[in-house]
DNA sequence: ATTACATTTCTAGAATTGTTGAAATGATGA
DNA sequence: TCATCATTTCAACAATTCTAGAAATGTAAT
Protein backbone atom coordinates (compact mmCIF):
# COMPACT_ATOMS: atom_id res chain seq x y z
CA UNK A 1 0.00 0.00 0.00
CA UNK A 2 2.73 2.41 -1.22
CA UNK A 3 1.34 6.05 -1.38
CA UNK A 4 2.46 9.22 -1.88
CA UNK A 5 2.87 9.86 1.74
CA UNK A 6 4.70 6.78 2.28
CA UNK A 7 7.39 7.66 -0.55
CA UNK A 8 7.86 11.12 0.76
CA UNK A 9 8.75 10.17 4.36
CA UNK A 10 11.24 7.84 3.15
CA UNK A 11 13.16 10.57 1.21
CA UNK A 12 13.01 12.59 4.29
CA UNK A 13 14.31 9.45 6.46
CA UNK A 14 17.16 9.19 3.86
CA UNK A 15 18.00 12.37 5.06
CA UNK A 16 17.49 12.25 8.79
CA UNK A 17 20.92 10.86 9.31
CA UNK A 18 23.77 12.94 10.15
CA UNK A 19 26.43 10.50 8.52
CA UNK A 20 24.13 10.21 5.04
CA UNK A 21 23.48 14.75 5.13
CA UNK A 22 27.82 13.95 4.95
CA UNK A 23 27.22 11.87 2.33
CA UNK A 24 24.84 14.10 0.34
CA UNK A 25 26.71 17.35 0.59
CA UNK A 26 29.85 15.56 -0.89
CA UNK A 27 27.69 14.05 -3.44
CA UNK A 28 26.44 17.63 -4.20
CA UNK A 29 30.01 19.46 -4.28
CA UNK A 30 31.05 16.38 -6.87
CA UNK A 31 27.81 16.38 -9.00
CA UNK A 32 29.48 18.00 -11.93
CA UNK A 33 31.83 14.83 -12.28
CA UNK A 34 29.78 12.15 -10.09
CA UNK A 35 32.22 10.73 -7.18
CA UNK A 36 33.28 6.81 -5.78
CA UNK A 37 32.95 5.38 -2.70
CA UNK A 38 36.09 4.84 -2.10
CA UNK A 39 36.83 8.87 -2.78
CA UNK A 40 33.99 9.49 -0.48
CA UNK A 41 35.15 7.43 2.34
CA UNK A 42 38.86 9.72 2.18
CA UNK A 43 36.31 12.89 2.61
CA UNK A 44 35.01 11.10 5.64
CA UNK A 45 38.36 10.34 7.16
CA UNK A 46 38.40 6.93 6.24
CA UNK A 47 34.77 5.95 6.65
CA UNK A 48 34.16 2.09 6.52
CA UNK A 49 33.32 1.49 3.27
CA UNK A 50 30.72 -0.97 3.66
CA UNK A 51 28.69 1.03 5.95
CA UNK A 52 28.94 3.95 3.32
CA UNK A 53 27.76 1.78 0.62
CA UNK A 54 24.75 0.71 2.91
CA UNK A 55 23.90 4.53 3.45
CA UNK A 56 24.61 5.19 -0.52
CA UNK A 57 22.02 2.16 -1.42
CA UNK A 58 19.75 3.33 0.54
CA UNK A 59 19.69 6.92 -0.39
CA UNK A 60 19.56 5.50 -3.95
CA UNK A 61 16.62 3.43 -3.05
CA UNK A 62 14.96 6.38 -2.66
CA UNK A 63 15.69 8.15 -5.38
CA UNK A 64 18.05 10.95 -3.90
CA UNK A 65 21.36 9.73 -5.78
CA UNK A 66 21.75 7.21 -8.73
CA UNK A 67 25.22 4.97 -9.50
CA UNK A 68 27.39 4.35 -12.44
CA UNK A 69 29.53 2.11 -12.67
CA UNK A 70 32.77 2.62 -14.82
CA UNK A 71 35.32 -0.32 -15.31
CA UNK A 72 36.28 -0.82 -11.91
CA UNK A 73 34.56 2.17 -10.03
CA UNK A 74 31.16 3.22 -9.60
CA UNK A 75 30.17 6.53 -10.09
CA UNK A 76 27.55 8.52 -7.66
CA UNK A 77 25.71 11.43 -8.57
CA UNK A 78 22.59 13.21 -6.31
CA UNK A 79 19.16 13.24 -8.41
CA UNK A 80 18.47 16.83 -8.10
CA UNK A 81 15.10 16.02 -9.56
CA UNK A 82 14.09 14.29 -6.04
CA UNK A 83 15.88 16.95 -4.31
CA UNK A 84 13.09 19.41 -6.15
CA UNK A 85 10.56 16.91 -5.64
CA UNK A 86 10.66 17.38 -1.69
CA UNK A 87 11.37 20.78 -1.89
CA UNK A 88 8.59 21.32 -3.57
CA UNK A 89 6.42 19.60 -1.36
CA UNK A 90 7.53 21.59 1.31
CA UNK A 91 6.30 24.79 0.04
CA UNK A 92 3.33 23.77 -1.62
CA UNK A 93 2.03 22.52 2.10
CA UNK A 94 3.63 25.40 3.45
CA UNK A 95 4.48 28.88 2.63
CA UNK A 96 2.68 28.74 -1.59
CA UNK A 97 -0.48 26.78 0.72
CA UNK A 98 -2.39 28.45 2.83
CA UNK A 99 -0.01 28.77 5.63
CA UNK A 100 0.11 31.99 7.21
CA UNK A 101 4.17 32.44 7.25
CA UNK B 1 29.07 18.86 20.30
CA UNK B 2 25.60 19.90 18.32
CA UNK B 3 26.35 21.21 15.45
CA UNK B 4 24.17 23.06 12.27
CA UNK B 5 24.44 19.03 10.11
CA UNK B 6 22.68 17.76 13.75
CA UNK B 7 19.61 20.27 13.80
CA UNK B 8 19.19 19.95 10.35
CA UNK B 9 19.11 16.17 10.63
CA UNK B 10 16.97 16.46 13.81
CA UNK B 11 13.93 18.04 11.33
CA UNK B 12 14.62 15.66 8.53
CA UNK B 13 14.27 13.17 10.94
CA UNK B 14 10.93 14.25 12.68
CA UNK B 15 9.67 14.33 8.69
CA UNK B 16 10.61 11.00 8.19
CA UNK B 17 7.65 9.24 10.01
CA UNK B 18 4.52 9.09 8.16
CA UNK B 19 2.03 10.21 10.74
CA UNK B 20 3.87 12.70 11.33
CA UNK B 21 3.90 13.44 8.18
CA UNK B 22 0.02 13.48 8.43
CA UNK B 23 -0.08 15.47 11.22
CA UNK B 24 1.72 18.23 9.39
CA UNK B 25 -0.28 18.14 6.77
CA UNK B 26 -2.35 18.81 9.05
CA UNK B 27 -0.92 21.77 10.94
CA UNK B 28 -0.19 23.30 7.65
CA UNK B 29 -4.15 22.94 6.65
CA UNK B 30 -4.90 24.65 10.03
CA UNK B 31 -1.74 27.19 10.74
CA UNK B 32 -4.00 30.28 10.60
CA UNK B 33 -6.21 29.60 13.92
CA UNK B 34 -3.93 26.59 14.82
CA UNK B 35 -5.36 23.17 15.83
CA UNK B 36 -5.89 20.99 19.14
CA UNK B 37 -4.33 16.89 19.90
CA UNK B 38 -8.28 16.47 20.00
CA UNK B 39 -8.81 17.86 16.64
CA UNK B 40 -5.96 16.61 15.06
CA UNK B 41 -6.65 12.83 16.70
CA UNK B 42 -10.43 13.45 15.35
CA UNK B 43 -9.41 13.70 11.73
CA UNK B 44 -6.64 10.91 11.90
CA UNK B 45 -9.45 8.24 12.94
CA UNK B 46 -9.24 8.69 16.44
CA UNK B 47 -5.60 8.04 16.48
CA UNK B 48 -4.31 7.33 20.08
CA UNK B 49 -4.36 10.56 21.36
CA UNK B 50 -1.09 9.55 23.59
CA UNK B 51 1.15 8.44 20.51
CA UNK B 52 -0.02 11.87 18.73
CA UNK B 53 1.54 13.69 21.77
CA UNK B 54 4.43 12.02 21.67
CA UNK B 55 5.05 13.23 17.70
CA UNK B 56 3.86 16.67 18.19
CA UNK B 57 6.44 16.80 21.41
CA UNK B 58 8.96 15.38 18.95
CA UNK B 59 8.14 17.89 15.97
CA UNK B 60 7.98 20.99 18.58
CA UNK B 61 11.18 20.23 19.96
CA UNK B 62 12.44 20.32 16.43
CA UNK B 63 11.27 23.83 15.76
CA UNK B 64 8.80 22.28 13.39
CA UNK B 65 5.62 23.38 15.29
CA UNK B 66 4.75 25.75 18.39
CA UNK B 67 1.83 24.98 20.80
CA UNK B 68 -0.30 28.26 22.52
CA UNK B 69 -2.28 27.06 25.61
CA UNK B 70 -6.10 28.80 25.84
CA UNK B 71 -7.46 27.46 28.81
CA UNK B 72 -8.33 23.61 28.63
CA UNK B 73 -7.00 23.41 25.56
CA UNK B 74 -3.05 23.48 23.14
CA UNK B 75 -3.16 24.88 20.23
CA UNK B 76 -0.94 23.50 18.13
CA UNK B 77 0.43 25.73 14.65
CA UNK B 78 3.54 25.07 12.11
CA UNK B 79 6.54 26.87 12.69
CA UNK B 80 6.77 28.02 8.63
CA UNK B 81 10.61 29.78 9.67
CA UNK B 82 12.04 26.54 10.01
CA UNK B 83 10.45 24.80 6.89
CA UNK B 84 11.88 27.62 5.06
CA UNK B 85 15.37 26.69 6.62
CA UNK B 86 15.73 23.45 6.01
CA UNK B 87 13.98 24.36 1.85
CA UNK B 88 17.05 26.46 2.04
CA UNK B 89 19.39 24.13 2.93
CA UNK B 90 18.20 21.48 0.26
CA UNK B 91 18.28 24.36 -2.43
CA UNK B 92 21.35 26.39 -1.19
CA UNK B 93 23.36 22.70 -1.39
CA UNK B 94 21.66 21.52 -4.39
CA UNK B 95 19.99 23.83 -7.63
CA UNK B 96 21.20 27.01 -5.89
CA UNK B 97 25.30 25.59 -5.43
CA UNK B 98 27.21 24.27 -8.40
CA UNK B 99 24.65 21.09 -8.72
CA UNK B 100 23.88 20.48 -12.62
CA UNK B 101 20.35 20.24 -12.65
C1' DA C 1 -13.96 19.93 46.85
C1' DT C 2 -15.43 17.31 43.11
C1' DT C 3 -16.07 16.22 38.52
C1' DA C 4 -14.92 16.26 33.84
C1' DC C 5 -12.14 17.14 30.04
C1' DA C 6 -7.57 17.93 27.48
C1' DT C 7 -3.15 16.68 27.31
C1' DT C 8 1.18 14.75 28.74
C1' DT C 9 4.43 11.51 31.06
C1' DC C 10 5.74 6.91 32.35
C1' DT C 11 6.61 2.33 31.12
C1' DA C 12 7.72 -1.70 28.65
C1' DG C 13 7.68 -4.42 24.65
C1' DA C 14 8.03 -4.94 19.42
C1' DA C 15 10.13 -3.34 15.47
C1' DT C 16 13.59 -0.90 13.02
C1' DT C 17 18.16 1.02 12.22
C1' DG C 18 23.21 1.61 12.21
C1' DT C 19 27.47 -0.62 12.60
C1' DT C 20 31.19 -3.65 11.41
C1' DG C 21 33.90 -8.07 10.48
C1' DA C 22 33.84 -11.43 7.13
C1' DA C 23 32.64 -13.27 2.87
C1' DA C 24 31.10 -12.56 -1.86
C1' DT C 25 30.84 -10.23 -6.37
C1' DG C 26 32.50 -7.57 -10.36
C1' DA C 27 36.13 -5.72 -13.20
C1' DT C 28 40.78 -5.25 -14.75
C1' DG C 29 45.55 -6.25 -15.88
C1' DA C 30 49.61 -9.42 -15.67
C1' DT D 1 44.02 -18.12 -14.69
C1' DC D 2 45.52 -15.51 -10.87
C1' DA D 3 46.07 -11.53 -8.21
C1' DT D 4 44.28 -7.29 -7.03
C1' DC D 5 41.34 -3.50 -6.36
C1' DA D 6 36.52 -1.49 -5.80
C1' DT D 7 32.31 -2.29 -4.02
C1' DT D 8 28.46 -4.79 -2.09
C1' DT D 9 26.05 -8.37 0.64
C1' DC D 10 25.59 -11.17 4.77
C1' DA D 11 25.18 -11.85 9.63
C1' DA D 12 24.83 -10.55 14.20
C1' DC D 13 24.58 -7.35 17.77
C1' DA D 14 23.72 -2.73 20.20
C1' DA D 15 21.08 1.20 20.12
C1' DT D 16 17.12 3.71 18.93
C1' DT D 17 12.31 4.46 17.80
C1' DC D 18 7.31 3.69 17.73
C1' DT D 19 3.42 2.32 20.06
C1' DA D 20 -0.26 2.23 23.41
C1' DG D 21 -2.07 1.12 28.26
C1' DA D 22 -1.98 3.23 32.56
C1' DA D 23 -1.17 6.92 35.52
C1' DA D 24 -0.44 11.79 36.22
C1' DT D 25 -1.00 16.78 35.37
C1' DG D 26 -3.33 21.02 34.23
C1' DT D 27 -7.60 23.71 33.63
C1' DA D 28 -12.21 24.98 34.21
C1' DA D 29 -17.04 24.53 35.57
C1' DT D 30 -20.34 23.17 39.21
Amino acid sequence: MTNNLTDIAAVFDALSNETRLQIFRILVEHSKEGITPTEISSLMNDFPRNTLSFHLSLMTNVGLCSAQRQGKQIFYKPNCQQIREITKFLLTDCCDGGCVC
